[in-house]
DNA sequence: TCCATTTGACCTGT
DNA sequence: ACAGGTCAAATGGA
């Protein structure tokens, strides 16, 4: 199917005037929370949480018959039980999950990364997300969040992007335009982009890609842009970014978790795990510290979620939690 | 009528 | 306090 190529314009102005601000709520001290949980259990939780979504989304994507195969039940259920678990880690407070949602400690309700949805009865099974009067509000980045930066002649690339906002930048003659994947709320892809045209040269388009695209147009795959001319790329993220300096894609993963594959007592090959023991017992084991293990754990979440590892068939007992 | 863009509002991070 | 990023109502084209 052909995308629709929308003009927009890149030109027209977007200034916001400040109005009346309203009172900043207090904010958690999440690092604080987090610093008196139990790491390695949480860590574990989302891991096996994220493993059973996989599985069911396979599932989903490609049903089996009843030949004794997992069923959908019991993988919701253990995705949601890695939940409940994960967020009763983080403490009593932090698992109220239900019609009322995630508050701050003000009581004011915020919207946060939902992908629940409601049905509008006259748009057939048009789904939106469930929207609030909340305008603004949102979780911002990671300043880390994997980015690409590439300068073209157009504005255009392989994949479908629907413009969100536009901004006035400060020092720059040209407005930025703010673009998210078009599959953000059927699929949620959480792949953005920043376009701005330069200063030194109106034809060409500064591009900065932010995340990966997880949506079936291009699965689990980082597909920059063909058409342009790259003059420059850089990878923020700490999980890819390489200490030599070269650049990565999502796609070349052997350069992960380096710490973790120079250690043979893993019974590491081609990526894969011993599956007699679990990787978090085996890190402890081998003397890693709690940052170690959890930037380990962050490698290993990202490469199985995009299917270069087959590791996490950690096999748990019931001890474990 | 549907859907993408525009743009004011309002949020977060520094 | 401010710059920049995102939301969502308003708008407009097909």
């Amino acid at each position: 199917m052909s995308q629709p190529r929308p003009h927009f314009s890149l030109l027209s102005t977007h200034t916001a005037p400040p109005k009346q601000k309203r009172k900043k709520p207090l904010q958690m001290d999440a690092a604080g929370i987090c610093n008196q949980i139990d790491k390695r259990k949480l860590m574990m939780e989302l891991a096996q949480g994220q493993e059973s979504a996989r599985r069911l989304q396979a599932l989903l994507q490609n049903p089996v018959g009843e030949d004794g195969s997992e069923l959908v039940g019991q993988l919701v259920e253990k995705v949601l039980r890695s939940l409940e678990l994960g967020l009763d880690l983080l403490g009593p407070s932090s698992n109220q999950t239900g019609e009322n949602g995630p508050r701050s400690p003000g009581g004011e309700q915020h919207q946060v990364t939902d992908f629940s949805f409601e049905e509008d009865p006259d748009k057939g099974d048009k789904k939106r997300p469930v929207t609030r009067d909340k305008r603004g509000c949102y979780k911002r980045r990671k300043s880390s969040q994997t980015t690409r930066v590439t300068v073209s002649s157009t504005t255009e690339d392989d994949h479908a992007w629907r413009k969100y906002g536009q901004k006035c930048i400060l020092n720059s003659k040209f407005p930025r335009s703010y673009f998210r994947c078009t599959h953000k709320y059927d699929q949620g892809c959480k792949a953005t982009k920043q376009v701005q045209m330069m200063e030194d040269d109106p034809c060409k388009y500064h591009t900065t890609y932010i995340g990966a695209h997880t949506c079936n147009r291009h699965p689990m795959t980082w597909d920059p842009p063909h058409t342009s001319d790259h003059v420059n790329e850089e990878i923020n993220d700490p999980v890819e970014a390489k200490s030599d300096g070269s650049t990565t894609t999502i796609d070349n993963l052997s350069g992960f978790c380096p710490w973790l594959l120079e250690k043979p007592a893993f019974g590491l090959q081609e990526g894969r795990f011993d599956q007699s023991e679990d990787p978090v017992s085996m890190m402890y084991r081998l003397g890693m510290k709690d940052e170690e293990i959890q930037s380990e754990m962050e490698c290993m979440l990202i490469g199985n979620s995009l299917g270069h590892y087959g590791f996490c068939e950690f096999h748990l007992d019931e001890s474990y939690f």
